[in-house]
DNA sequence: ATATGTGCAAAGGGTTTGCAGATAT
DNA sequence: ATATCTGCAAACCCTTTGCACATAT
């Protein structure tokens, strides 16, 4: 497999250790994730992995703005690769978090002009149903 | 004092407590406000106070919705009072939290439509600088 | 070679729970 | 009168930390 994460450590002059790229590995396979999953996955083929281990390498990761604490209402705390900014669709349904990237501007102008708050980043979270589960409701009626 | 919160409470089957009333009117004083500062300020009146039952009232307040969490990026969870929607905008100088009401229709209808979501709730968090923070950074440079 | 990182086990700190006594209705 | 609630203290997590060994560079 080829590291991807191995320069993104080495530019923030952090190891790139197995336990890291297992770490950064699982979060950008599930998108979203929050600390006990990420150890049951790396468990499952690295038993070894210690959670202190997981612990001080996602506060790192946070510190070093290589990952970023994603904070739904109502869920665990979970983590993900620092992106650009999005918006979550947290699914009620499946509880299914999907990202969508969306022009926010016109809200946030709308925003400053309100509050005059001088905006440098946003948070989004909608709830809602996702168009799977809309579509098997939809067709238990019918 | 006019217990604005006895009716709230007699309405969901809940005993109107001096600890009930003291926690709701606690956080509807501060807006948004975290258990360990809630505990404080109850704690200056009321010292005989515990923190279990704070504990136990918060959760069951928010099961029965009339409290809600608001968990904002690389904050302490916090609790507020359940309103209405509306956007959270956080300051980087000063760490204060303004709540603002403005129209979000447009955005919502823009994910629906982009995403199939069916959206029932939002939370929204900007984070910035306030006119007042933004106005002492001005005077300071002229 | 050496600064960093890891695993282990113990400590720490916030949250929950069982129980007996107190309170709201 | 009685179901509910509270305070206390102990139990229970989840998270952090000290230390000796291991690893990446």
């Amino acid at each position: 497999m080829i590291e991807k994460f191995h320069d993104v450590l080495k530019a923030n002059n952090l190891k790139s250790t197995h336990q890291r790229l297992a770490i950064l590995n699982c979060i950008d396979m599930h998108g979203h994730i929050d600390i006990d999953a990420i150890y049951e996955h790396i468990h499952l083929n690295y038993p070894s992995m210690s959670k202190a281990t997981l612990y001080r390498n996602i506060n790192d990761l946070v510190t070093f703005h290589i990952l970023e604490e994603v904070k739904l209402p109502h869920q665990k705390q979970q983590y993900e690769i620092k992106k650009v900014p999005h918006i979550h669709l947290l699914c009620q349904e499946c509880s299914g978090v999907e990202d969508i990237f969306i022009e926010t501007k016109p809200l946030l102008e709308a925003v400053t002009l309100q509050s005059g708050f001088t905006i440098s980043n946003s948070f989004i979270v909608m709830n809602g149903t996702c168009r799977v589960c809309s579509h098997k409701n939809f067709s238990s009626i019918s």
